[in-house]
DNA sequence: ATTTAAAATGAAAGCGGTTTCATTACTGTG
DNA sequence: CACAGTAATGAAACCGCTTTCATTTTAAAT
């Protein structure tokens, strides 16, 4: 591996000025600019990161807080931030915070010991005190988490609209019993998304029926539980919003299991358009996540807070997916 | 931040004998090791990772090159890799190839750069003899690709086998039109599966029809083009063998559109077992791929190549997933 | 109590860059 | 042609840690 006084030796000049061409930061006679560039391309040189990170405070890299690795909400964000770096000249390095606070707390550090320019925080249980002092430290945005006083490096999604809306449409298509499948409890989405659907129920004049609302994970399996459960219990409902996807599949999957069909019997709804929504039989309506989009913004943003310019955060929409998993109510 | 140098001065030892507890790397009295210890707690301290690689040699990075973030089978790899590293002492840092020979050979760049201790291609298309070079060069693990010469740092699966057994399994229940949606021309996995496939049919006395084989690309849409092509000539089938899930739900939707019952007239059999295989309607009959396993293995086995310590490659199985979306031909 | 080997420790030299600061080489003016 | 002012360059310090090597302690053996 050359180094760079390789290069400076091969060149003949000092370290200095191959530093500087390397950095294009200060002024250069073409003639050892060509010098430094033909030195770097003959020794097929690549700076050391370490030492330019160590030397120049700088490291080049953003380490990004995903969570769940293999979850596809998280994943697409990630997704978003691979491409909204690309061409920035950073890189970003993941790890994977399991939506457990220890973890998170753990690998922020790891992060942070990497000297890391930059942080995106996707999601996750880490408590607003740590944030804020880790903003001190670092620039920091956090997507997919409503922060207060976060304003400008906080990127999120109105997930109680989004519920408003689900449950509007259900409703808006004759249904008036309308069972949820709540997400994790406590869970920040979960509960917006259950806020938004009680307020659309409160606004049709719909009272909420607690037997209708199942407590659920996020998960395929809890979907087909809570189908089972809410079936066993014999409440009738026309219509199911699911906390997410994959709760729809399983949903749907149990509804099937049950010789109820979908959309003729039972509609349902569910949230994030992952990838296989759209290739469900039938084809699911969902509530639409713009994953990739908060992932490329967040990078976009990133990359300013860095260079200390101004950025604007983007009002990122979650929008209707029909499809044709909900139906009319005869 | 605290240095090494605060902790020596409150400790009132070395910065030497502060490294030498660091890493446990030489005899320190308990009571001095003591000291430091408590100093650095006191002052929080961490260790720069930057100037740790810098100095010594090593990152306790692994680099990561990974195919397309967000596919199921490359995602269960990463995170059998990030499970595998825990505890560990390294952490990974992820890039995505995108399965493009110029984006492959970039980022491949760039983890160098970072002074990774180890690289673990998962998949890919970098030439063997680019290959060869790094392995020279880092120690590096090859997952979910196969290479002569690479016995003992090469993890993968044997496609045409299980390719072969998906294809007898269909041929078991009596199928004998079984149509096959092949992946992406040239792309290895495709190939292998195509080639297990043949091999069965030939086993079986089945002439290979080539009008029965649809060439896809591993997505959804590939699955439903090729189930509306395959129906338009009319070639019968009663069997679908999917170059991958995402291809069979494809193909179910599309069956579906058409009034074609699964099971009961076309079987259907997938590849990879991602999590939303179970909860298709009917649950997707498909070969499981060890993803997980595969990076758990992947991850135990470059921390042993890098310690120089041996280790033996798990030779893992891709199990045929019994579930409901294949019948017995009536 | 000596001598000697082994164990602990610290000083200092890197690791490969960046950056400050002083120096030298050019300009364009008067 | 001398002179200032600016542009280009190099020397050297430094980033935070590891590691060698020499030195000091400590323990064991005589």
């Amino acid at each position: 591996m050359a180094t760079i006084q390789d290069i400076a030796d091969l060149a003949n000049v000092s370290k200095a000025t191959v530093s500087r061409v390397l950095n294009n930061s200060s002024l250069v006679t073409t003639q050892k600019r060509i010098a430094v560039e033909d030195a770097m391309n003959e020794l097929n040189f690549q700076p050391n990161v370490m030492a330019q990170s160590l030397a120049g405070g700088r490291s080049m890299t953003i380490g990004v807080l995903t969570q769940n690795f293999g979850s596809p909400f998280y994943d697409s964000v990630s997704q978003g931030v691979i491409d909204g770096l690309s061409d920035t000249g950073y890189s970003p390095i993941f790890a994977d915070g399991q939506w457990k606070q220890n973890t998170e707390r753990e690998v922020i550090g790891t992060l942070v010991g990497r000297k890391v320019d930059g942080l995106i925080l996707i999601g996750g249980d880490v408590p607003v005190s740590k944030l804020n002092e880790l903003r001190e430290q670092l620039p920091t945005i956090v997507v997919a988490r409503e922060l207060d006083d976060w304003e400008n490096q906080c990127i999120h999604v109105d997930n109680v609209d989004a519920g408003y809306r689900a449950t509007k449409h259900l409703i808006d298509f004759g249904h008036r019993e309308i069972a949820l499948i709540h997400g994790i409890r406590n869970h920040p989405d979960a509960v917006q998304r259950f806020e938004g659907y009680s307020k659309a129920l409160a606004d049709a004049g719909i009272e909420l029926n607690s037997n209708l609302v199942y407590s659920g994970d996020f998960s395929a399996q809890s979907g087909v539980l809570a189908v089972n459960s809410l079936l066993a219990q014999s409440t009738h409902f026309s219509a199911v919003f699911a906390a997410n996807d994959m709760v729809a599949f399983g949903a749907r999957l149990a509804l099937h299991r049950h010789g109820i069909r979908v959309p003729e019997d039972v509609s349902i709804i569910g949230f994030d358009d992952q990838a296989e929504a759209a290739f469900m039989t039938p084809p699911l309506t969902t509530m639409r996540q713009p994953a990739v989009e908060m992932g490329v913004a967040s990078a976009a943003a990133l990359v300013k807070l860095i260079d200390g310019e101004s950025y604007e955060l983007p009002r990122l929409p979650i929008e209707l997916q029909r499809r044709e998993s909900v139906a009319r109510l005869r």
